[in-house]
DNA sequence: AGGAGCTTGTGAACGTGAGAACAAAATCGG
DNA sequence: CCGATTTTGTTCTCACGTTCACAAGCTCCT
C-alpha cells in the first residue's frame, strides 16, 4: 500500500485525495440509500435523513461526506441525485468494470445468475471453469468458458476485476494466474487465505467465518456468566516431549 | 450492546472476557490455519508460522491469542491441538448451532449445497421459502418448506441463527418474523441495511459493496493523478428551487 | 548445573476511527 | 433588511486497534 507520497507533520493536508478505508467501505452503502431515495422521488435529503437510510450515524455521515467535498448546501441538506452521481464517480462506478468469475459451481452459478450484478458499474464478461463437464454450458445469456483461455479473455476485454467461486485446493493457482494475466483486484470466496504480490487488493467474503463470529456472540448471550470457566483438555500440560517440528509452514 | 458491565479507569482488567471485536474475526481465520496445520500433521508451530498460515502479523496474533490465556509454551510455540480446541471453545464451535436459512433462490440454493457448511459447527435444520413452487422441492438431503413453518421449526430445533437470502423487498419482513420467533443472530445477504432490535446481532455480506470498494482503488491505481478533476454536473447550483421535502425517511 | 538461544506475553508508542459539540453558512418570515 | 432557524462542515477528544520492542520463561547443549 503506497499511498500518500510527502506527508510532512503538519497539518492533515485534506484534499490530498486521501479517503480513509474506513469510509471508502461505507460510500457504496450511502450510494444505494441514495439511489432508494431517488427511486422514491425524493429530491433532497438532511445528513439525519440519509443516516437513517444507512444505518449510521449522521456525524459520521457528514464527516465520511467531507471528505469528498462540500456537496450539501447548509441548512438545506444535500441534492440526492447530485451527491449520488458524486459518490459514483469518487467510487468509480461511472465507469464500467470488467469482471471474470472463475469456478463455476453452486454459488458461481448463483453470482453468474445475479441479475444486474448489485448496482450497475460491473459487467461479466467471462465465466470460467477447468472442468470440461463444465465447459459449454449456458447460463443465462453466457456460456461457461475453458480456464485456459483467461489470459486471451482479460487482454481482450480489459479485465481487471477477478471472482474466484473455487474450492480451496485450487483457489491459489487459479488467483497466481490471475495476477499474473494482469488482474489486479480480487474478490476471493474460496476459504483460504490468497497471497498476492504489492499493488493487487484482495478482499475476501466467508460464510463460515461469519457464521463463527454470530456463535461467538450467540455463545455469550446464552452462556453469559455461565461459561464452564476453562475445562481444559484433559492433560495438555505434558508439552514437554514433542518432536522440536519448529514449524513446517513459512519458508 | 451491553457489554463490560463496569468499567473503572484503572488497569484495563483483563480477563473481563471482554475479547476486542477485532480480534474475534480474526479467530476463525486462525481456526482454520490450525485445522490446515493439523491435517498436515503439524503438531507444535510458532506464533510466525501461525501468522504466516493466517495472513497476519505475528505480533498480532500473539496478542490476540493473549487475549484467550496463556496458551502457549515460551521457547516452543503452540501446540497445535490444544490450541485449536481452544479457540473452538472460545468461539462456540464445539456445540452445534442450528440454523436457518430464508430464500431459496440462486443464493439459497448454493449455500444449501455448501458441503460441510465450512467448519463444523452449524447444522441447516431447515430451507424456507415463501413461494409454493419451490416448497417440496428437494435440495440435497432437505426438502424446502414453507416460510410459514418458521416459528414452529425456530421453537422445535433451538434456532439461533436466521440466513437471509432473499430479495431486497422482503428482508426487513423476513428479518422481524425470525426476530420474533427467537432468532438472535442474523446473517443478511439482501442488499438492505436491517433494523433489528438491541440484543439480536446481524451481519451482512454483500457482493457488491465488495466490489465497488475494489472499483474504488482500481480507479486509483489506473488514474492516480490523471483524475478527471471534479467534472460537476453541468449545472447543479441551482439548489435554490427545491420542494422543501425535509427527508421522507426517518420519521 | 549454568549459560546460550528461542519464543511467548505484554507494556508502551503510534495511528486510525467514532462521536459530541459548535461555528459557519444558507433559508425564511416579518 | 435583520434575526430566527436549520443543517452542514469541522474541530476536539476519546476509544480502539496495530506495531514495536523487550523482559520473562522455557529448552537444549556443554
Amino acid at each position: 500500500m503506497t499511498r500518500a507520497s510527502s506527508r510532512r507533520p503538519g497539518p492533515p493536508t485534506r484534499t490530498e485525495r486521501g479517503i480513509p478505508e474506513a469510509t471508502v467501505a461505507r460510500l457504496p452503502v450511502y450510494l444505494r440509500a441514495l439511489t432508494a431515495l431517488s427511486d422514491g422521488g425524493i429530491a433532497t435529503a438532511s445528513s439525519e435523513d440519509l443516516a437513517t437510510a444507512a444505518g449510521v450515524n449522521s456525524a459520521k455521515l457528514r464527516k465520511d461526506l467531507s471528505y469528498l467535498g462540500s456537496y450539501g448546501t447548509r441548512g438545506v441538506g444535500y441534492d440526492v441525485e447530485y451527491l449520488r452521481y458524486q459518490i459514483a464517480r469518487e467510487i468509480g462506478v461511472t465507469q464500467d468494470w470488467a469482471v471474470v468469475i472463475v469456478g463455476i459451481g453452486n454459488l458461481g452459478h448463483a453470482l453468474a445468475n445475479y441479475s444486474g450484478f448489485g448496482t450497475r458499474g460491473f459487467r461479466i464478461v467471462a465465466l470460467l471453469d477447468a472442468d470440461p463437464n463444465l465447459v459449454g454450458e449456458r447460463i443465462g445469456d453466457m456460456e461457461v468458458r475453458d480456464f485456459a483461455e483467461l489470459e486471451a479473455i482479460v487482454e481482450a476485454d480489459r479485465v481487471s476485476i477477478g471472482v474466484i467461486t473455487t474450492p480451496a485446493g485450487p483457489a491459489q493457482e487459479v488467483c497466481d494466474r490471475l495476477v499474473a494475466a494482469g488482474v489486479t483486484s480480487i474478490l476471493n470466496f474460496a476459504p483460504v487465505v490468497l497471497s498476492v504480490p504489492d499493488g493487487v487488493d484482495i478482499r475476501k467474503v466467508d460464510l463460515s467465518i461469519e457464521l463463527q463470529i454470530l456463535a461467538y456472540h450467540e455463545q455469550r448471550k446464552s452462556g453469559e456468566a455461565a461459561l464452564p470457566q476453562v475445562p481444559e483438555l484433559p492433560a495438555m500440560n505434558g508439552l514437554t516431549d514433542l518432536p522440536s517440528v519448529g514449524g513446517g509452514v513459512g519458508a
